[in-house]
DNA sequence: TCATGTGACTAGAACGATCTAAATGCCCTG
DNA sequence: CAGGGCATTTAGATCGTTCTAGTCACATGA
């Protein structure tokens, strides 16, 4: 049908317009310099045209590409919120986002690879899994801004969420509500795992309290699994590694005929969309994504734009209490 | 700390190697037309300098940039099921994967324009919800393929599911499970909600039995409304819209002290990571996301590297029978 | 009157690659 | 030994921008 035509240059604006190529380079990119009825003239004459600036060259050319890049891995939905926020925040910083997802087939690595080749000014990348070596090594090239990871050495940036903290508050909610035999089921080998579970253990012990903690995961099935496990003597509280986890866990009690919140409280923590639904009302720490999105987003920027050195952002996060967690039955 | 030194360019590399740039770039891209030897001299000096093409530049003259564009909804689990293949896919065809996400808060057009700043040779769209006329405005400036969505022109390719195949399985296994009294939760306003609502009258009709529909939506609480507004008279099975449509509405049924499937069957669609959580084991009806990923990317090379015209694909989807359909209770 | 300043505009060189066409060797054949 | 054929290599133009260093016309102040 219609054949694939050659897209207008500036040139062709140009020539269009009546001035010379840098005139319109000038207009078009609103630069100062340019008498108001030629500019004018040149925009009319561009829209005419349809023209619009081939980035690439645009870039190629000034080395400036305003895009940051960002990785994340598909299928988590948390992940999925903070790509969200970042655009929102990036947009309103004059950034574009380049995306690039890590799946089981695609190692990390090979997306950072994609979003140097797109041009990335700096990296944002959600829990990443590389080394603090191989993270080095990126941020020699660009600035790297870890998010919701924290121990990546001294030349990545990092933003996270102050996992003690919200552990610590997490025991404190239950505690609070009158529970004393309280369980951690634990992230296994997860990012962030390790901190929660020592947090956990931590705070129990400075309360003078039991810190039993028993083997999950991330997802559902974990939750389920650490669920069933839990027979023989049963806590009044959980404290889940994260909401699917929960989830999973809270599946578990139910096919035991137990009772969320009344025999057991669950708590999740992410303060996921999961959590939020209207038929769960999971009680959980929200690390606040877009926040935590908006953080990294800043750094990545001042790195970019300023001379500042790399920094380590620790953002405290809040509990928000639903209807998962209760105070114990007056028996247990 | 390290400084942020230039990156190497091919001159670098021709001169470390002792050729000329036009060589470098011969072997850089695996052109034929270098000796063994020197191709490898020229690959040790790359790698020493850490030597990595500028894609912009290389672009920009080549006019090829091996990158398909895919847009997809951030949020939406079975979009990110979609990617992950596409990626796959992709990079067996040799092509890079340039994502785009659409949220609240950016329009589609906005990331589109991105994607096509990327240098996308193609579109890949998943449920787009332009009009065809806007979609055809692109198709005229590259190949745009939309998925899961089949009513968008001549000009844009498309890769979709059989709704009404699907909707008749799904009927069709209830009815041979002794099912006569069938409800549809529909869609709304989503896509694809149309044609499954009507497929769903159609088809009922046929086998000369009432088709009753009721609003939902493509959301947990949808199901869940639906659910709670089902009370008078209780069908023997239920075809929601979706997986999440139908977890909240299982939900909701649990509620009301009824058991899935003994007292109702529930079907799903989509066959999601939902759907096959250990814990819900819906039964659904799957749109193959791998398959029909691959199926979009290969339309999309297709279109870019022949000069085939746009294309319909219609692909069968297939039921999945998990735990929440079974026959009726003898009374029900 | 003449240097000087200012605003509007432009020529031409980048940027870092690819591509075309031509040059350079080298071996072989007649 | 001339010349053809082939493989290897290179010079130089080119892609569509931005940027630097001007030019040009005109007004200004001493």
């Amino acid at each position: 049908m219609s054949e694939q035509q050659r897209r207008p240059t500036l040139v062709d604006v140009a020539q269009a317009a009546g001035v010379s190529r840098a005139l319109v380079s000038i207009v078009m990119r609103g630069a100062p310099g340019a008498a108001v009825a030629t500019r004018q003239r040149v925009l009319d004459a561009a829209r005419e045209l349809g023209y619009r600036p081939d980035s690439r060259a645009r870039l190629l050319r000034s080395t400036r590409t305003k895009l940051l890049g960002l990785s994340f891995s598909t299928g988590h939905a948390f992940h999925a919120e903070i790509v969200d926020a970042a655009y929102a925040e990036a947009s309103a910083k004059g950034y574009e986002l380049a995306l690039g997802g890590v799946t089981s087939g695609r190692p990390e690595a090979r997306t950072i690879e994609a979003l140097l080749d797109f041009g990335s000014e700096a990296l944002i990348l959600i829990s990443p899994t590389l080394s603090s070596d191989e993270l080095a090594r990126y941020a020699g090239q660009v600035p790297v801004v870890s998010l919701l990871r924290n121990d990546v050495g001294e030349l990545t940036d990092s933003v996270s969420s102050d996992d003690y903290e919200g552990i610590r508050m997490a025991v404190e909610h239950l505690v609070s509500l009158g529970h004393r035999r309280i369980i951690h089921v634990d992230g296994g080998t997860a990012v962030s795992a390790e901190p929660r579970r020592s947090a956990f253990r931590a705070e129990m012990e400075q309360r003078g309290l039991e810190p039993a903690i028993i083997a999950g995961g991330a997802m559902e099935e974990d939750g389920m699994t650490a669920g069933n496990s839990l027979g023989p003597d049963m806590p009044t509280a959980v404290i889940a590694f994260n909401d699917r986890s929960a989830l999973g866990l809270i599946e578990s009690l139910r096919a035991q005929g137990l009772r969320v919140p009344a025999d057991v409280s669950v708590l999740g923590y992410d303060d996921s969309q999961f959590a939020r639904l209207s038929y769960v009302q999971l009680s959980s720490i929200s690390q606040d994504a877009p926040l935590l999105a908006a953080a990294a987003v800043d750094r990545a920027v001042a790195r970019i734009e300023g001379t500042q050195p790399p920094g380590h952002v620790v953002r405290t996060p809040h509990l928000v209490a639903r209807r998962t967690t209760a105070a114990p039955a007056p028996g247990g």
